[in-house]
DNA sequence: CGATTTTGACCGGCGC
DNA sequence: GCGCCGGTCAAAATCG
């Protein structure tokens, strides 16, 4: 296959590496929108690492079917309707990222195993799914590009790391990209 | 040789 | 009930 892993002028690892904050558990970089109303899900800290990519990052609501841009939000996946099933009522969040960049391998500094692609309607590129290769950690992502502009890539993220990051990526940009999400609330 | 990608089959939900 | 659709599985192929 093909593999570009140039491009990138600061990609110093030789395989693009971009800034991940490494501390995830409470230093909530975002965290939510306003008090929790309910025993909602509100928690969601993504400290994330996707926040961190190129300059030109934004984050999305999927959700929300309508806003242009903000942050990704809390999305629930939700578990049908009808089903009660106790269990956990654990919804997932999902958190979307639009890229500017060339390529869809945005290494956010955790191991993925693709497990499938697919066509998607009204894109003429396919929707690559992503899973963390971790033991226990059952965060996926899916990664897909626009056919409007195909320089822009969509990251969606599902569920959160409970693990640290794989590779240590704490750089100036790490700290530079914080200020900025900082700065923007 | 183990890990990961590829790719078509398979599956559950939903609309008709 | 059927077929479409988005998502996942799994076996074979590839990579390093």
């Amino acid at each position: 296959m093909e593999k570009f892993q140039m491009l990138f002028p600061f990609s110093s690892t030789g395989s693009p590496s971009y800034p991940v904050s490494s501390t995830m558990t409470n230093s909530h970089v975002f965290n939510n929108f306003q008090g929790d109303t309910s025993n909602g899900f509100l928690g969601l800290k993504m400290d994330n690492q996707a926040a961190a990519l190129l300059p030109r990052t934004e984050f999305k609501d999927l959700n929300s079917s309508s806003q242009s841009a903000s942050f990704a939000s809390g999305s629930e996946t939700e578990l049908k309707p009808g089903k009660k099933k106790g269990e956990k009522k654990i919804r997932k969040p999902r958190y979307a990222f639009q890229t500017r960049s060339q390529v869809d391998i945005l290494d956010d500094g955790y191991r993925w195993r693709k497990y499938g692609q697919k066509a998607v309607k009204n894109n003429k590129f396919p929707r690559s799914y992503y899973r963390c290769t971790h033991q226990g950690c059952n965060v996926k992502k899916q990664v897909q590009r626009l056919t409007k502009d195909e320089g822009i890539v969509v990251t969606t993220y599902e569920g959160m790391h409970t693990h640290p990051i794989d590779r240590q990526t704490d750089n100036f940009e790490h700290i530079l990209n914080q200020m900025q999400i900082y700065t923007s609330f």
